[in-house]
DNA sequence: TTGTATGCGTTATCAC
DNA sequence: GTGATAACGCATACAA
């Protein structure tokens, strides 16, 4: 709370201009060798540091960048931590702050963070397939970068997870391992039918790899929790009992897949194989170590991150689409089809 | 990116000065009900909005609130990701934007924050006993709160879990279902001899449960990967093969202890009872679900936040230390102790 | 109750 | 090369 030095009190010390000094801040040419050399002894002195705020707003910026993650669904969110840090991390490097808004945001609410300079531009994030946000920012033309996609993404910049390939590898793992009864559990239709996208399209991931393996749609939707997963598994597993396989679009509450089948007297992976697409980090705390399609949800934060600065930096920067085909990644929760 | 109205076209198009509009945006008293009206009619018809930044920088604030969290030691992270949320929500709440900073931070960028009004106050996690930000932000007089706490924390406002006491309840959990050997693993020397205070402090409550109960010390620590505590695990297990109780102050990464435990043939909770301290969901994303200590990071990050912004209203709020007694919440690794 | 004038700490546009 | 001076958009002490 002490008065800190300004760029008057430089200028003034140095015996020069605070155009000057301002100048040597902003590594501008055209000043004296010597006169540099004076002022930046002089800032050293002092102690001086611009104040950023001040700067900012003199031209017309914030230095900031916000990601909108509208936390109502929390789960095992150990994903969600890594889209944050990848972000972080990058704003940090860049020269900007991050911030990270988990409240609901209204309309209003958006635009102000633009208005008010507060924000440079923003990365969503739970996008459904369509989107209001996106179309408000669009039709504003502030910068804004999405983690997932819309339905109609011209001029969008995103980065997404294919999704409905990751459910084709997944059904095509199992298939290989001889599995012709691979059942899918999904999100639950009230939040497909409000357009998530994942949701949607891993559906369309599971339909296909059924039609080209030829194999029959076995299908229940859940609810991202343990017990809605306990509960959905049970009742494929009673109304299948030749099941060999299990594929899921959920995360960490796929736990509920497992005990399910445990509770059945199923031994993961020798009576029934399970998949899922989660992070690294979450596949290897569940027992036994799940195979899965590995979510590179740093990745596409950093990346998210990396576009949205680009595209700030350089007006000309075209938009630029992603989609991650996400590996592959073999653990101990599948294994070779057993016919009982 | 369109022009804005100002708080100049404001006044000019109701007649009025702007000093009347500023007083209008900011609810003061002392000015016509007609002219309040008139000039509210015309915000409407602008739509203007009051630039945010330029507010801040003339009354010498930021409303903003960084959080620091250096994340070197990217773990399971699903506890840092309810403290983030935690913060974040009481932040916007009350009219504050968020910024989370992963990367490490230096004296000099510490300071900028504050100097060049990034932010009114920090919220500090990982702290060590003795924490050189902690000192230098208590030295310029800079607001900030502390999720942890250091050794000397006169004046210094805190939030922290009661390690100490969450491990004797650890282990009086056990002792009360019989177990008489119980081992402990702890974080590594290496973070400890670096202070860092949960270590410290975990290290204290074993010890002092193991002399409440007359219990032999049983002794290993592991760095906080899956692989690093199977191997302490499962060289203490063979050390001490009389072991029926472990518990650990350990997050996600003790599975590492499940595992070692289940290539001994052990099976858990019926010949080897195991705790650590976590967040609920990530106690519930293990198999068996943990009976644990519930570690509160979602309460915490909100309760530091709470703290932190009335600091910032309020000059003469007195420093505030709170620490949690974490509740025991029984799950099923944990049972009566069955000799062999 | 309202308005004037000054300040917040910079950047940027000119002249010189 | 350098320096006035005007923005940037608002808050606020003080005067009216």
């Amino acid at each position: 709370m002490e008065r800190h030095a300004t760029i008057n009190d430089v200028a003034k010390r140095a015996g020069v201009s605070i155009t000057t000094v301002s100048r040597i801040l902003n590594n501008k040419p055209d000043v004296a060798p010597a006169t540099r050399q004076r002022v930046l002894e002089v800032i050293q002195e002092l102690d001086y540091t611009p104040h950023t705020q001040a700067q900012n707003l003199a031209a017309g910026r914030s230095r900031s960048i916000a990601l909108l993650y509208p936390s109502e669904s929390m789960g095992f969110s150990e994903m969600e931590f890594e889209f944050f840090v990848g972000c972080a991390q990058v704003a940090a490097k860049a020269g900007f702050l991050f911030n990270l808004i988990v409240n609901s945001v209204t309309e209003h609410g958006l635009l102000n963070l633009f208005r008010g300079s507060q924000v440079d531009g923003v990365i969503l994030m739970e996008i459904h397939l369509r989107d209001w946000r996106v179309e408000l920012l669009r039709d504003h033309d502030y910068p804004f970068v999405l983690i997932g996609r819309c339905q109609d993404n011209t001029g969008l910049s995103f980065i997404d997870v294919d999704f409905e390939y990751g459910m084709m590898a997944a059904c095509e793992h199992l298939f290989s391992l001889g599995h012709r009864h691979i059942g899918f559990i999904n999100l639950t239709d009230s939040l497909r039918e409000q357009d998530y996208g994942p949701a949607v399209r891993s559906f369309w991931g599971y339909e296909r790899a059924c039609a080209r393996f030829q194999l029959p749609i076995i299908y229940r939707d859940s609810l991202p929790t343990i017990d809605a997963l306990f509960a959905a598994t049970g009742d494929l597993l009673d109304a299948h009992p030749d099941l060999t396989g299990l594929v899921t679009m959920h995360c960490g509450s796929l736990v509920g897949v497992l005990r399910a089948a445990q509770k059945r007297g199923l031994v993961v992976p020798d009576d029934l194989s399970v998949m899922g697409i989660l992070t690294d980090q979450i596949a290897q705390l569940i027992t036994p170590p799940l195979t899965a399609i590995s979510f590179p949800a740093q990745a596409m934060g950093s990346r998210a991150m990396r576009m949205l600065i680009r595209k700030l930096r350089d007006e000309t920067y075209q938009a630029k689409q992603i989609t991650l085909k996400p590996p592959l990644v073999v653990r101990e929760s599948t294994g070779p089809v057993r016919h009982k």
